[in-house]
DNA sequence: CGTTTATATAAGCGCACGCTTATTCGTGGA
DNA sequence: TCCACGAATAAGCGTGCGCTTATATAAACG
């Protein structure tokens, strides 16, 4: 399933809104999302399925309880999908200050020594 | 339909990739996805129109041709959405660029005058 | 052991969405 | 005026996905 796909669906969205804040038990966020979206716990489940399949989030066992966490991983591919459209909203000089914070020099510079193979 | 449902579609990303190098003809588009997926030309200008309601394309007449292009409201609105999980992949460092970057310093300004409603 | 609690899986159903073919709309040129 | 072309819409179909209820797994505890 792909990373936007997994996005796609809301409550998934707000399971890793959640999970955004720190580790969690399974029980505690299905918690959130029922009363959220009133949906039941195996609804949950399931949708904590696509997100640990995915490589969204990731679990450890804990006693009977499962501990969720965020893996970051697929988010950070859909942020560099967005980057060949940020050129559409980020204004010139403030874009200077996005490259270094993206640790784009390096790779820029890599670019030129590589000069193609 | 919400903007990353729009986005689950590869279809509509390709497109939106595409859109992204500069203004194109309806007609151009439906020729390059066609070859690279093989679906008739309703179902490009299917896409075409969800992208249009949701705001990811605008459109206008030349004549007998559709020229599209990139509205990026909706794309800024998803980056928007990614934030609270940059913290999980951006060194601290170079977050304070990233802070700069997106004018942040104003809109903390504003919070920490505002205390509150 | 048996029971309770936490979580996951199974099976099945309904609907939204993306595709197709057929058709319509609108502009331009002979 | 009629035809050709670019593009959009209509109608219908199949399927994938998210939901439900029912059940399984597995740890804690008496």
């Amino acid at each position: 399933m792909h990373a936007f796909d997994v996005l796609g669906e809301p409550v998934r969205r707000r399971i890793l809104e959640l999970l955004a804040e720190g580790e969690r038990p399974s029980g505690e966020v299905t918690e959130s999302i029922q009363a959220e979206f009133g949906i039941s716990q195996p609804a949950v489940s399931q949708h904590l399925k696509v997100l640990r399949d995915s490589g969204f989030a990731e679990v450890r066992a804990e006693g009977t309880r499962r501990l969720y966490r965020v893996d970051p991983a697929p988010l950070q591919q859909v942020d560099a999908w967005l980057e060949q459209f940020r050129v559409f909203w980020t204004p010139r000089l403030e874009a200077l200050a996005t490259e270094v914070a993206r640790g784009k020099r390096a790779r820029a510079k890599a670019d030129t020594e590589g000069g193609g193979p």
